[in-house]
DNA sequence: TGAAATACCTTTTAGTTCGAGGTATAGTGA
DNA sequence: TCACTATACCTCGAACTAAAAGGTATTTCA
């Protein structure tokens, strides 16, 4: 069925990753297991979302990554560039503009003379 | 250029039209000044938006339209039906759900230890 | 031995927002 | 009268992207 264009989920991976790997350096299976815990069990994206978003944000240069064996298996590590932390700033934001638009908006006629 | 899918808009004019019908019968261009100042000037959608989602809005039976002359011109004015309601519903708790998410990761890291 | 967890990845699909462009009438001011 | 703006409807194409499903390989544990 692959339901995409869910409803306000766009743009939401790229923030939160960028919000993540603002903290500490991370791999993106553990993002997976991150993003439910950081945002309440509210949110859960599939490691279908999680890898091609980090690829994309290392390529255009607002991650950098570096390999890192453990244990037999190979972990790749992501971080941000400055580049990535402006990018989070402007996403931050865009959220913070639409969401106090939409909180408007959904209070309002409350006190509908 | 046609930034697409641009962060946080997806399902927000689907919400918004819902929203505002809700409160009463409107007419498209009338709609289009209303999100604007509804949501405090932070969200503005045009026409090339709002037209497509009320037909397929109508299309899926959440909206039903009647048209009124006024003045030599014509308005179609849409309203919801229980069906949008319904719909209406769902994308609070939707939006509610990712805007609570959101938050709590935005929000982590101020008493970090 | 087998199953589950870890850890990486790609491909395909299904939209959906947005800008630009198009038609036509009514109203306004010069 | 002429031009311009506002009103009011609409369509089309492009770009972007979240999600599901499927794939590989290793380690851990019962």
């Amino acid at each position: 069925m692959a339901q995409t264009n869910p409803p306000f989920m766009s743009g939401v991976p790229e923030l939160l990753l960028l919000r993540l790997l603002d903290q500490r350096e991370m791999y993106g299976y553990e993002l997976v297991r991150s993003i439910k815990s950081a945002t309440g069990e509210a949110i859960s994206l599939g490691e279908g979302v999680i890898y091609p978003v980090l690829h994309s944000l290392e390529r255009n240069g607002s991650l950098k990554s570096r390999r890192k064996p453990v244990g037999g298996r190979t972990r790749v590590y992501y971080s941000l560039t400055s580049k990535g932390r402006k990018r989070l700033n402007k996403l931050q934001d865009d959220w913070q503009r639409v969401q106090s638009g939409i909180s408007t908006a959904l209070e309002e006629g409350f006190a509908a003379s």
